[in-house]
RNA sequence: GGGUCUGUAGCUCAGCUGGUUAGAGCGCUCGCCUGAUAAGCGGGAGGUCCCUGGUUCGAGUCCAGGCAGGCCCA
């Protein structure tokens, strides 16, 4: 005989057997095996970094990223998931540098850059094993087996092609990258480090003068002899000796204003906060007339013609200074650009510890900072300084020293990403972003302003720039492979084994091709987010080897990361694809959500308040925090990650679909069920099992079809709404077909239908849930079915099973149960209290069939239900005098007529009254009622009470008659027994001894319905007196005061 | 400063192309039901739908401008 165990109700250990029976018989790798030959599609791995604890906000994308692959395995496809790994960068230097204590490029030199570049390599692992156990603990099905790395040498080698392929066709090129930059430790900043050291700091403000020397190139012109300057302003004096231009905004208004003895032009706009003291506007123009006029800088650095004079920039505001710019390309961003934009001389007289350097002989030697008075004391001197005064902002300094940071133009290598601008463009419209506003807004603005991609830093762990420099003539070539570097090595047998590492391949050397000189590697590592924007290509080693898997998995699918990752790796995956291959890398991507704190603020390490992700699911499982996920709101929203709503689903949900197996394991045990020995008839279906396999269909159609749009949300919300209705409706309902003896024709199909439910929803849930699916469908599955439900195929919809007339109806009947418990709970009648009648009106066509009308009359236990249009009949309409209308008028008269309308039937007198006024004889008198004199009340008829919902009506009868009031007494002591029963901790199968004792009446009215009362409570003897030992005994104490004193007793097991 | 998202009950969130009295779950409270359930059902309390204008017969919904918060980028 088949006994059906119940489920193990404590989550977390129900989960870990399932881990080790998915480990058993390694359903994952099964589930590859079987769809190998299927349909592809392909899936991303975003790579984590191993050097950081897994904290819960990892969790956020991943289960979307399990979800997918799941369901489109189960659907027949073949969805490899190789897993990957992040090694490089400089978070993983700055981990290293801590750890050995210290904080410089120089110090790193000294402590040797090999012992640094392998503690680096080691460091990246450092949480490996947390990450695998968390990703296995989770159910996340993902090869780390086989997972890339990013900083094996093939995977070096791959990126070196994706770089030498650039480089050939020209799109690899040197210039300088204005950043951030700590002279004390000699490195650039990013900007994530910059953020953490912003100080509000006290600078210099000086606003002064450039003398105009020359007009010729402009349409403005100078006039009246007298000297004219424009007025500049900066904060940073010490970037004065390297000024070479001045900016303007074309389309503002400046104006040249006298003051004193000599003229000043600046923006109109700024005029009041820059001047002091009156000044009269000689003349206005647009910025534009004055672009190309020369004038003396403070100090001439250079001879280029270029220089000195006014252009033309976008960014030039009207916020604060005069609207005219200092540019020095070697010390802003904008700068900069502008300088490559018009050509203008490059003027660096600082060196990288920040000293200037004897270009600049009145400072040399000085830090730029200590420089600022010095240069302001100068300028003062020579009368160029027109005023002034201190100045607060922000300004950021360096996190690990304090040393404040320079904008300095370093060198660097560029990809010429801008070239791609409109093909991304293009590609990206191609993609089907979730939410669509990343694709549009986020990225789509990102692409339109782009810029060229600054891909070399000057550091040491990371996969190095595969470019070499002829120390002779400047010939600069890239490294495609391994097989190239041992070609031109001046060392092949080294170069053949090198790691592709520095500092070991900066120690080889190649022939240069063109003069036959000694090339060496330029000394730059590349920016890490390039390593995992390659993976569409390095994972597999392309092009050196698995040209075929690489083929078979270009493009992905699907790819699924957090929201930030839209400018890192959503975008360096466009960018080297459609560089390389012409194309989008992804067809369907996702962005999720920050995890907020219990405050709803971002989990960060510096605010402390990151979970553990381990905090919940040791207490509420991994589905639990999946379906909380997949169910509380779009993958894209942030959530606030408390104990109360990632514990909601537990009992909402998941124990409900538990409870729901627990209650056929229950019966079915008992009854020894067997789906073989006891097949379900389709003949022998009842309208509730009609219905719920109606209801399974929609369900699984209505998950499909959200899962294919990838709209986890309503796919979750079909999933909830079709386990309320086979949990509270249809098992609600069919509780007595399985409470009856032995193995009928109904209580076969309402197992059979249980049964089948429970094994599709398994399937339908085992992407979502994949635990508990398992642990619903192994006990269920027969002996032909896959060791694993998740090596089923998805339910597919079958519309030819789907009654919608039957659906719709039994919406209704749920609503008029509902209303039912309404109108009772008002009328004060108990449920267990039998009522004689219900009538319904409901607007809608939806006429019940019996067998529903049945199910309410159960539910609702009322002994007829009637469906009408109309409520007219169960209404009782009066008339009543409008002694408003009849007062004034009818003075005296007015209390006969009142009374008169009183003692009229209303529809009779609404008939009369139809037409116009009548006059009626009243005690000898002869009075007018006209139609306003009367008003008509509606009222239920007597002993109805009503209920209503929308557009649906409900009467109850609650008149009890002596025939209702018997049968509810007897359910009462029914229900007193049932409790009883379970109070003295009997089986629900146990068969017992009843006695009774009671009053005379009561005791008739029970003695009538004695076999029924035994067989509800499974009695096989019944005494009507308390004489003898009792197992269990107590006195029910029933309404007015009757009491019925019991006494159970078990039997022995036959 | 630019882009973008969010703002609805104490909390978590629904409210589709504008259409009666703004909903659900959790929590609170009163009652019911219970031979599966940590469950279910019903009633109640709890809302200036962030603010201000505008369009419209009608605005939580559309438009404009603010305010607040988040994120990405400067």
């Amino acid at each position: 005989m088949k006994r059906y165990e119940k489920l193990e109700k404590d989550p977390v250990a129900r989960e870990l057997e399932i881990l080790e029976l998915w480990q058993r018989t390694d359903a994952f790798g099964e589930s590859l095996r079987q769809t190998e030959n299927g349909p592809r599609y392909v899936f991303y791995e975003g790579p984590p970094t191993a050097n950081g604890r897994p904290h819960f906000g990892h969790l956020m994308p991943r289960v979307y990223k399990d979800l997918f692959p799941r369901y489109k395995t189960m659907q027949g496809h073949y969805v490899v998931r190789k897993g990957g790994w992040d090694t490089h960068g400089l978070p993983v230097e700055l981990e290293v540098e801590k750890e050995i204590g210290v904080n410089s490029k120089p110090e790193i030199e000294s402590y040797g850059v090999e012992r640094f570049v392998q503690k680096c390599k080691e460091s990246v692992w450092r949480y490996k094993a947390e990450w695998e156990r968390l990703i296995r603990r989770m159910g996340f099905w993902i090869d780390l087996e086989n997972a890339y790395v990013t900083y094996t040498d093939d995977y070096i080698e791959s990126v070196w092609w994706e770089l030498a392929t650039m480089f050939e066709r020209g799109l690899l090129y040197q210039g300088h990258k204005t950043l951030p930059y700590c002279p004390r430790c000699g490195t650039g900043l990013s900007s994530h480090e910059v953020a953490q050291g912003y100080k509000v700091v006290e600078d210099p403000s000086v606003f002064l003068r450039m003398p105009i020397v020359s007009d010729a190139a402009s349409v403005y012109k100078l006039d009246g002899g007298v000297r004219t300057s424009l007025l500049t302003w900066t904060t940073t004096p010490w970037t004065l000796p390297a000024n070479v231009a001045l900016a303007m905004a074309a389309n503002e208004a400046y104006v040249e204003v006298e003051q004193g003895s000599e003229r000043l032009v600046l923006a109109k706009a700024l005029m009041e906060r820059a001047l002091v003291g009156d000044a009269r506007i000689v003349r206005e123009m647009p910025g534009r007339d004055l672009l190309g006029v020369l004038y003396e800088p403070p100090y001439r650095l250079t001879s280029d013609a270029a220089a000195y004079q006014v252009y033309s920039a976008g960014f030039v505001n009207m916020d604060d200074g005069t609207g005219i710019v200092h540019i020095a390309c070697a010390f802003g961003e904008d700068d900069y650009r502008l300088g490559q934009e018009e050509g203008l001389p490059f003027v660096q007289p600082v060196d990288l510890g920040g000293r200037f350097t004897e270009e600049f002989p009145l400072c040399a030697g000085q830090f730029v900072k200590d420089a600022d008075p010095v240069v302001v004391a100068d300028l003062k001197n020579r009368g160029l300084l027109y005023r002034s005064m201190p100045y607060e902002h922000d300004y950021p300094f360096c996190w690990r020293c304090d040393t404040p940071l320079l904008y300095y133009a370093m060198d660097s290598w560029y990809i010429r990403t801008t070239e791609f601008k409109d093909r991304m463009i293009e590609e990206n419209e191609g993609i089907s972003w979730y939410p669509s506003h990343v694709g549009e807004g986020r990225l789509g603005d990102f692409l339109e302003n782009l810029k060229d991609w600054a891909l070399s830093r000057d550091r040491y762990w990371g996969t190095p720039l595969n470019l070499w420099v002829c120390e002779e003539c400047g010939t600069v070539s890239a490294v495609k492979s391994r097989a190239d570097l041992v070609a031109r090595a001046t060392d092949p047998e080294r170069a053949r084994t090198v790691e592709l590492h520095r500092p070991y391949v900066d120690a080889i050397t190649l022939r240069c091709e063109a003069c036959g000189g000694v090339a060496r590697r330029v000394r730059y590592v590349i920016d890490t987010w390039f390593d995992s924007g390659s993976m569409h290509t390095a994972q597999w080693h392309y092009p050196f080897e698995n040209e075929d898997r690489f083929r078979d998995s270009f493009p992905a699918d699907f790819i699924c990361e957090a929201m930030e990752q839209t400018r890192g790796w959503f975008y360096t995956l466009l960018a080297t694809a459609t560089i390389l291959h012409g194309e989008a890398p992804y067809r369907n991507c996702m962005a999720t959500g920050l995890g907020l704190d219990e405050n709803g603020l971002k989990m960060s390490k510096s605010k402390g308040n990151v979970l553990d992700p381990w905090t919940y699911i040791d207490r509420f499982g991994a589905d639990c925090i999946r379906w909380y996920l997949f169910s509380s709101s779009a993958p894209w929203k942030s959530k606030r990650i408390g104990e109360a709503a990632v514990q909601e689903p537990l009992y909402k949900f998941l124990d409900t679909v538990r409870n729901t197996y627990d209650f056929f394991a229950l019966y079915a045990t008992i009854d020894g069920y067997d789906p073989d020995v006891h097949p379900a008839r389709e003949a022998s279906f009842s309208i509730l099992d009609r219905w719920i396999r109606s209801r399974l269909q929609t369900a699984t159609r209505d998950v499909v079809t959200a899962l294919d749009a990838y709209d986890v949300v309503s796919a979750a919300a079909a999933l909830e709404a079709f386990v309320d209705d086979l949990s509270n409706w249809y098992v609600r309902l069919s509780r007595r077909r399985f409470w009856r003896g032995g193995m009928g024709e109904d209580k076969a199909a309402a197992y059979g239908t249980l049964r089948e439910a429970l094994l599709v929803l398994s399937r339908l849930l085992a992407p979502f849930v994949p635990f508990l699916a398992e642990a619903v469908y192994q006990p269920l599955r027969a002996g032909g079915d896959p060791e694993s439900v998740h090596l089923c195929a998805y339910p597919a919809v079958d519309e030819d099973s789907v009654d919608s007339a039957l659906e719709s109806e039994m919406q209704l009947a749920r609503s008029i149960a509902a209303l039912g418990h309404q109108a009772r709970n008002q009328a004060q009648v108990k449920v267990r209290q039998p009522l004689a009648h219900v009538v319904i009106a409901s607007p809608g066509d939806v006429a019940l069939r019996a067998e529903v009308q049945e199910l309410i009359e159960r539910e609702l236990n009322v002994r007829r239900v009637d469906v009408v249009k109309d409520l007219g009949a169960y209404l009782t309409e009066a008339a009543a005098p409008n002694f408003r209308s009849i007062g004034p008028r009818l003075g005296a008269s007015g209390p006969k007529a009142a009374a008169w309308i009183k003692g009229q039937s209303a529809s009779a007198l609404r008939n009369a009254l139809a037409t116009g006024s009548v006059t009626v004889a009243i005690g000898g008198e002869t009075v007018e009622i006209r139609p306003e004199d009367v008003t008509y009340t509606v009222s239920l008829s007597e002993g109805y009470v009503q209920a209503e919902t929308g557009s649906d009506r409900l009467l109850l009868d609650t008149r009890i008659d002596e025939d209702l009031r018997r049968q509810g007494l007897f359910r009462e002591v029914v229900h007193r027994i049932q409790v009883a029963r379970k109070d003295a901790g009997f089986d629900v199968t146990d068969r017992i001894r009843l006695a009774y004792e009671t009053d005379d009446a009561l005791g008739a009215i029970l003695a009538q319905h004695e076999e029924e009362i035994a067989a509800e409570v499974l009695a096989v003897s019944v005494k009507h007196d308390m004489k003898g030992k009792h197992e269990y005994s107590q006195t029910i104490e029933l309404d007015e005061g009757r009491r019925v004193a019991i006494g159970l007793t078990r039997m022995q097991d036959a």
